[in-house]
RNA sequence: GCGGAUGUGGCGAAAUUGGUAGACGCACUAGACUUAGGAUCUAGCGCUGCGAGGCAUGGGGGUUCGAGUCCCUCCAUCCGCACCA
């Protein structure tokens, strides 16, 4: 072979690795072990982009060097499967959401498989497949027989809850369970019915069913969690969503929330993902107090981070949504309060978002009594209070919070200053509520902020009006979507009661049904299933969220053909945990957080080894478009260039990039692009087309996208690996350009011309390594090393360049430096180092090949060049030995005639000598 | 508003612990070889100046013999969260 021929090389090595399956990953090995993973892909049916691989060939990578390291390297592909788009597309054509997603998925593998991953195919695994989600559901019913022990701090079986009721109740039991359980005694307990006892354990099972507001989706019939829903409209479609108060299937991951967070500090992840999701879990330490409420036997809870505040309350605020409100309110003002709450219920998420600032309330009639000091102050009711935060009361000091001063302003409420440099009634710039000591505030007064807090808890405490409290905004999960196209639920209702099926009897299978729409009685698409029951009951009929295959899938690559286990327990302790996890940041509070979760749940139950699936994260950018515009003269078929647009009135229109060259626009093919520009006119500049860009989110309809097979065709997968290598630091986001490709494809060439000159003749000898060949070689082996480790790809694409310019100019022909190069470039560009590798004899895959061991010796030099600095300008470059005295160095600078014309006589004042760095001569 | 990230030539970017700023690649310029070249090779390429030199890492200030790197401050862009008491 004269010329680097990588269609040939690649097609072949793929056919090789597929039929030899080079990359099985061995589940019984003395090897250590690597996990090296993928955030797996949804299929769409767009297929991939060049954005896409940008993460999965710096995992690739990082998989073929730990294999020639010496690991036993796992390193799966899969799909998360279920999902909206396909059941979309069925419920327009009619066609089964498993076919679409086969399709889909079929693409995929073809265009994977070109880029070269080593991934172990045999572990493949589809969210939809009913021998994946069979676990799934299994997992789901054992969070389902689970309940969170504050005491043991971590999650149980039912069964040791159960007992404790049976033996006393459950006043003894500290337990993560919801707000509003009454407490009972062991003979409540064994009173109660089979209902009432189910009822009582929904509210301490780790999933359960509860009536929650929602954001119900009338488009897509359907809730949306919160992650889901942007700037009040849905993420997929943008169509309005509503609350909505529904029964819900939950997770209760709030148990979790502090374990959650200090798991944290426990594993390797860019900082940026663990500060969301600590924002995101929100906690925060403060103290709840009771207020009576005058003439009514009602006493309401606030939660507050500033007890110490307390003697500047001077109204108490309440939710609008608040249980108690009807109660609350005096007969005066109920007709104000009805209309208020009527009109702050129907205002949508969107409104309330676009509408921070306004202040709006209305006095209930009522008035609390202030515990600190016994003042009889009002109760209003206000739409700035959540009342899924904390209480759903607040405490208003006016003073001290920015929401309660505007308030407080507005409905000319009394402002108390609680605190030296309070606004009382103006607002003051630079305003900080947590500097001056405490006025006003009786046995509080001349404290600074942290200690007054403290005292003014114990206060509360000793008085039994309030206690510590921690506080988390993070909210329980909804576990239900009323859609087809999920893991069914697997639970049927006897009698009302909820109860889950029989291990044995799964996996419960998504059964045929005719159309993918809500029933006419607004039941979900599982409604038009026949015979959906289990013992003859009825079956639930939402089907899990999004997350929930997702939740799991890196344990399931360990072992994915059990038929008896969710996985192995020897597969599970061998592979242990995912030692790399590269994907997008957009995962933080989702997937990522929910993966944790379960994982962590998993833990308690003895199930996985680890409690933190992931030990380090690596987010790779997104790949983004470069859009290119042409400029329509509105009215015309007529086309200007980009610096003349402005002479006329044009619309910018996205054109095709694969007409366009460097922003010159190809005529000939934009007229035949489509056929309402057959006759187009062009107004050029220097008889060109220049056309606009912008850099944008890759995606059909911007006619912006490139697809990763093209760029194979034209330069081969190693060069396209390469590239995306070479763009930029990979955590980057960076707009796609294939300005400089040609720069990566010109060194594969380089390299093979070392190996074939044009004629085909092989240049390769068993002559022994200069000296100076042995430098590059072991310079080049030692930077890369470091450069994988610290994940800088891109710097050691350039290191291979330089590498490679530097052996091809001193004609290189020594075997032994050759084959050690291949070996260190084969994770970045496999197939051409394969061939190359081959063609030195080799029988086996490069991947069996071992990493060479930089050698220190052959990179020593024996004299270092100082750049000799005089007042911190760089004056003069003196060569001395390696090892020469710092004196030595001094006196023969000094005598140096270069420095002496730079002194001009004068004598320096010291000088500083850095070893094998600088010489600095101050004057 | 709160939290985070980024800012270096015409462009993508290097500079790992403060030590010759701009490695490497693209684009560009000149030359060589060639019937030709979207091939290959050689050289040049931050700005400014004829030159010695001077000026340059978003702006301003500081620490240091020496700052892209550390500290203060301001600006711009992007991302996440957003009435969380």
């Amino acid at each position: 072979m004269s010329e680097y021929n990588f269609k040939e090389i690649e097609s072949k090595w793929q056919k090789t690795w597929k039929d030899q399956q080079t990359f099985k990953a061995d589940n019984n090995s003395s090897k250590p072990k690597y996990y090296a993973l993928d955030m797996f892909p949804y299929p769409s049916g767009a297929g991939l982009h060049v954005g896409h691989p940008l993460g999965y060939i710096a995992s690739d990578i990082i998989a073929r060097y730990k294999r020639i390291k010496g690991f036993n390297v796992l390193h799966p592909m899969g799909f998360d499967s279920f999902g909206l788009p396909a059941e979309q597309y069925a419920m327009q054509t009619g066609q089964h959401p498993a076919i679409t997603t086969e399709q889909n998925i079929t693409r995929y593998i073809e265009q994977l498989e070109r880029v070269g991953f080593s991934y172990d195919w045999s572990r493949e695994v589809w969210t939809s497949k009913p021998d994946y989600y069979h676990w799934t559901q299994w997992i789901f019913i054992q969070l389902f027989h689970s309940w969170y022990n504050k005491e043991t701090n971590k999650a149980e079986h039912i069964d040791s809850l159960i007992k404790k009721f049976e033996a006393s109740g459950n006043s003894a039991v500290k337990a993560a369970c919801d707000e509003d359980t009454a407490s009972f005694t062991a003979d409540d307990w064994k009173k109660m019915s089979e209902k009432e006892k189910s009822d009582t354990l929904l509210k301490y099972r780790l999933t359960y069913l509860a009536d929650t507001m929602v954001n119900w989706c009338p488009a897509l019939g359907t809730v949306l969690a919160n992650e889901e829903v942007v700037n009040g409209v849905s993420e997929r479609g943008g169509y309005p969503v509503e609350r909505k108060k529904m029964q819900q299937w939950m997770m209760r991951i709030t148990a979790f929330a502090e374990r959650l967070l200090q798991g944290l500090d426990t594993i390797d992840w860019p900082e940026p993902m663990k500060d969301m999701q600590r924002y995101w879990i929100g906690k925060s330490f403060g103290a709840e107090l009771n207020f009576k409420v005058v003439d009514k036997d009602i006493t309401l809870t606030v939660f507050t981070t500033r007890v110490d505040t307390t003697f500047g309350v001077t109204y108490v605020s309440i939710a609008p949504e608040h249980e108690l409100i009807a109660e609350l309110t005096s007969a005066a003002q109920k007709a104000a309060v009805e209309a208020y709450v009527t009109q702050a219920k129907n205002r949508s998420e969107r409104d309330r978002m676009s509408d921070v600032k306004t202040v709006s309330g209305v006095f209930t009639g009522s008035y609390v009594i202030n515990p600190f000091n016994g003042e009889k102050i009002p109760l209003w009711i206000a739409d700035y209070v959540l009342a899924g935060y904390g209480t759903g009361v607040v405490m208003a000091v006016p003073s001290s919070d920015e929401r309660d001063f505007k308030f407080a302003t507005h409905y000319k409420l009394p402002i108390i200053a609680v605190q030296e440099g309070d606004r009382t009634d103006i607002t003051k710039e630079d305003f900080d509520p947590k500097a001056g000591t405490m006025v006003n505030s009786g046995f509080l007064n001349g404290l600074a902020v942290p200690e007054a807090i403290q005292k003014a808890i114990k206060f509360a405490e000793e008085k039994g009006i309030g206690k510590a409290r921690i506080q988390y905004k993070m909210r329980d999960a909804i576990f239900a979507r009323q859609r087809y196209w999920g893991e069914p639920i697997p639970v049927f209702y006897k009698d009302g009661i909820p109860q889950t099926m029989e291990e044995k009897d799964l996996p419960l299978e998504l059964p045929q049904i005719d159309e993918y729409k809500p029933t006419a009685t607004g039941e979900p698409p599982l409604g038009r299933a026949k015979n959906f029951t289990y013992k003859g009951y009825p079956l639930e009929l939402s089907t899990m969220p999004g997350w929930a295959g997702s939740s799991w899938y890196f344990l399931r690559y360990m072992d994915p053909k059990n038929i008896t286990r969710f996985v192995g327990e020897k597969a599970e302790k061998y592979w242990n945990q995912v030692d790399l996890y590269i994907g997008g940041a957009e995962h933080a509070t989702g997937h990522l957080f929910y993966s944790r979760f379960w994982n962590m749940f998993l833990y308690d139950l003895g199930l996985v080894s680890t409690a933190e699936p992931f030990k380090k994260l690596i987010n790779q950018g997104m790949i983004q478009g470069r859009s290119n515009f042409v400029y329509r003269i509105n009215g015309t078929n007529k086309f200007v260039s980009l610096k003349l647009k402005d002479q006329y009135e044009t619309t910018a229109l996205h054109v095709d990039v694969n007409i366009v060259h460097n922003d010159e626009l190809d005529t000939e093919a934009f007229k035949k692009w489509r056929p309402d520009f057959k006759d187009a006119e062009f107004i050029l500049e220097e008889g060109k087309y220049i056309c606009g860009s912008e850099v944008e989110k890759m995606s059909k309809s911007k006619y912006n996208v490139i697809n990763p097979d093209d760029i194979c065709d034209r330069y081969g997968a190693d060069t396209l690996r390469m590239y995306e290598m070479f763009l930029g630091p990979l955590e980057q986001f960076k707009p796609w350009s294939t300005q400089g490709i040609d720069g990566v494809y010109k060194f594969l060439r380089k390299l093979w011309r070392l190996f074939y000159n044009d004629q085909g003749k092989f240049l390769v000898t068993d002559k022994a390594p200069t000296p100076e060949e042995l430098k590059i070689l072991h310079k080049t082996i030692k930077k890369v090393e470091e450069d994988i480790e610290r994940h800088s790809f891109n710097t050691s694409v350039s290191t291979f360049m330089v590498c490679v310019n530097e052996l091809s100019s001193l004609k290189c022909s020594s075997k032994q430096v050759l084959e050690e190069l291949l070996i260190v470039l084969s994770p970045y560009a496999p197939h051409i180092t394969e061939e190359l590798y081959a063609t030195l004899g080799h029988k086996e895959s490069i991947s069996t090949a071992r990493y060479p061991q930089w050698k220190q010796e052959y990179m020593t030099e024996s004299e270092f060049e100082y750049p000799i600095s005089i007042n911190g300008k760089m004056r003069a470059k003196i060569n001395f030995p390696m090892d020469m005295p710092a004196a030595d160095i001094e006196k023969q600078v000094l005598a140096n005639e270069v420095v002496q014309k730079w002194l001009e006589g004068k004598a320096p004042k010291k000088i500083i000598v850095v070893p094998n760095r600088i010489v600095n001569v101050v004057l």
